[in-house]
RNA sequence: GUCCCGUUCGUCUAGUGGUUAGGACACUGCCCUUUCACGGCAGUAACAGGGGUUCGAGUCCCCUACGGGACGCCA
């Protein structure tokens, strides 16, 4: 049997780091036992699923250097690689499950299922949806003429135990009682990931399933449907989660998680990989430096070690010196420079802002070191401003913050229409609105337009200056928090 | 609240019954050096706690504590 995985994104944000670590560990997998490893796109959520997310997930996964035998962009056996292609395969496997009687159709409302969840809970009982869900069948018959909207739930035993075979854990036991009915195919006829990622699975010949810990207590569904289905099921592994510095799951509002911000601010991708593969996994010999290549060749999932690994962004940054120092000639080290952000192309769009405004080509360097730099040096009375007060200086960081973090189309133009809008929104002459935005993000109010700069230096440098610049100010407390968040409900609401 | 997973220096880790518990980052000191960085040397620092099993437990078992995760028509 050829060892088959795959790592499935779903192309809802930008590209994350949690996404290359998971990719990374099924690559090596594969290529260690001379298997395949594919690429496949999980956009089965409509709302949230847009075509920038997934190629800015392709660009950025293979900037590391992760390569798929096979994807959406490379094709391959056993496509499509997209889940919004296979729909139609879905809904038939769902209809199927319910025919075999492994699954019926709900038509239950959402005030419905608040209140079971709410009765579960009180009963000391998971939450989970489950229980008489049941219609009989011309009921279900006159509702589905009547056109009312449904969706098809799983069946799943009342009692007993589910028995999940882990690679690195050993036999993981979980009861029945927890596994609520879950939904298999929405009402907007789209799968959810749970019966999407079966199907897909079992079709594309997949033996392993290496996926992030944040799976383990779905997994007796999935063990559950390939049960219904009469098919094998792959070997299961789950690794454990990054962490921020305080040892909760990673997430972006307290590391920087995305893979550009990392390109960006001037990271080899070689370290960038080199370091994710260090996280719960080492070589046999305990170096700290090596490439792709070399993990692939000493790879064995059984070193994999289970404790949650704090992403340090100390000993990155370390590693990445290590590789310029110990593996860049000189001639590669200029090479690389140039591409990352001195080439023609990049210099480009700062040509305009600087011809006008040097007299000396030595000018450059202070007014345009700014946009070659990762977080500022910024302080306190940098953001003083004669007619803004403090708070309405932080109010103006926090809510702009949030503003560009809801923006998914990053380009100088929705930039300056959200942080215009907010401006409006919050009664304040732009230029005034502008200020804190300004020291932010170029390190003074005085240079050319910070809405230029934002859209060259893009979302992720963007936002991690504006976060950057709230927490030289304090931040907000717990209490400030609260009344802020809803002053800037308001203000959204209000337009 | 219910359940699942985890726990070796601050952090990343080595360790699979017998080790002075090793390495790396960070930190401190010294050396190199016109300075800084690099490099070299040295130092501080860990088996969560309690019970077993065993001649012997960081390693095996149980309990407790702590941490994390799951409980969505998100993946």
């Amino acid at each position: 049997m050829t060892v088959r995985t795959r790592i499935a994104p779903s192309p809802t944000g930008d590209p994350h780091v949690g996404t290359a670590y998971i990719a990374l560990f099924n690559q090596c997998f594969a290529r260690q036992h001379g298997g395949q490893f594919i690429l496949r796109i999980e956009d089965t959520d409509q709302a949230r699923s847009t075509p920038e997310s997934e190629q800015a997930i392709l660009d950025s996964l293979r900037w590391l250097g992760l390569e798929w035998d096979e994807g959406p962009d490379v094709g391959g056996e056993y496509g499509p690689y997209r889940q919004s292609e296979r729909r139609d395969e879905y809904r038939a496997y769902a209809e199927q499950l319910v025919e075999s009687g492994h699954a019926f159709y709900c038509f239950r409302s959402p005030e419905e299922l608040d209140a079971i969840r709410d009765a579960r809970r009180e009963q000391g009982l998971n939450p989970g949806i489950k229980g008489d869900l049941e219609l009989p069948a011309d009921e279900v018959r006159r509702r589905m003429d009547a056109g009312e909207p449904y969706v098809i739930r799983m069946k799943v035993p009342e009692e007993g135990v589910c028995e999940i075979e882990d690679m690195l854990r050993g036999t993981v036991t979980i009861d029945w009682t927890q596994i609520d009915c879950q939904i298999l195919l929405k009402s907007d006829g789209m799968p959810t990931y749970h019966l999407a990622n079966v199907v897909d699975d079992h079709r594309m010949g997949i033996t392993h399933v290496i996926r992030g810990e944040e799976w383990i207590n779905s997994a007796p569904k999935h063990r559950l449907l390939y049960d219904y289905f009469g098919w094998d099921m792959p070997t299961l592994c789950h690794m454990p989660l990054l962490r921020n510095e305080d040892g909760t799951k990673l997430s972006k509002r307290k590391n920087p998680t995305s893979i550009d911000l990392y390109e960006r601010l001037g990271f080899m991708p070689e370290a960038v990989l080199n370091f994710l593969g260090r996280m719960g996994w080492s070589m046999p010999d305990e170096r700290e430096r090596f490439t792709l290549d070399e993990m692939q060749a000493e790879f064995d999932i059984h070193r994999v070690s289970l404790g949650g690994p704090v992403f340090d962004q100390a000993k990155l940054r370390w590693l990445n010196g290590l590789w310029i120092r110990e593996t860049l000639t000189d001639e590669a080290f200029m090479d690389r420079v140039g591409d990352w952000w001195f080439s023609r192309d990049q210099l480009a769009p700062l040509v305009p802002h600087l011809k006008s405004r040097v007299e000396t080509f030595s000018d450059i360097a202070p007014m345009a070191s700014f946009m070659f730099s990762g977080m500022l040096d910024v302080r306190p009375e940098d953001f003083q401003h004669r007619k803004l007060e403090e708070e309405t200086v932080r109010r103006i960081l926090q809510f702009a913050l949030w503003r560009l973090e809801a923006e998914r189309h990053w380009s100088r133009d929705t930039v300056f229409a959200d942080l215009k809008a907010l401006a409006g929104a919050m009664g304040l002459k732009l230029g005034e609105f502008m200020f804190p935005i300004f020291v932010a993000v170029a390190g003074t109010p005085n240079s050319w337009s910070v809405v230029d700069s934002m859209g060259l230096l893009g979302p992720d440098v963007s936002r991690a200056r504006l976060r950057h610049a709230l927490n030289v100010l304090g931040g907000f407390s717990k209490k400030q928090a609260k009344k802020v968040e809803k002053e800037y409900a308001a203000l959204e609401t209000g337009e």
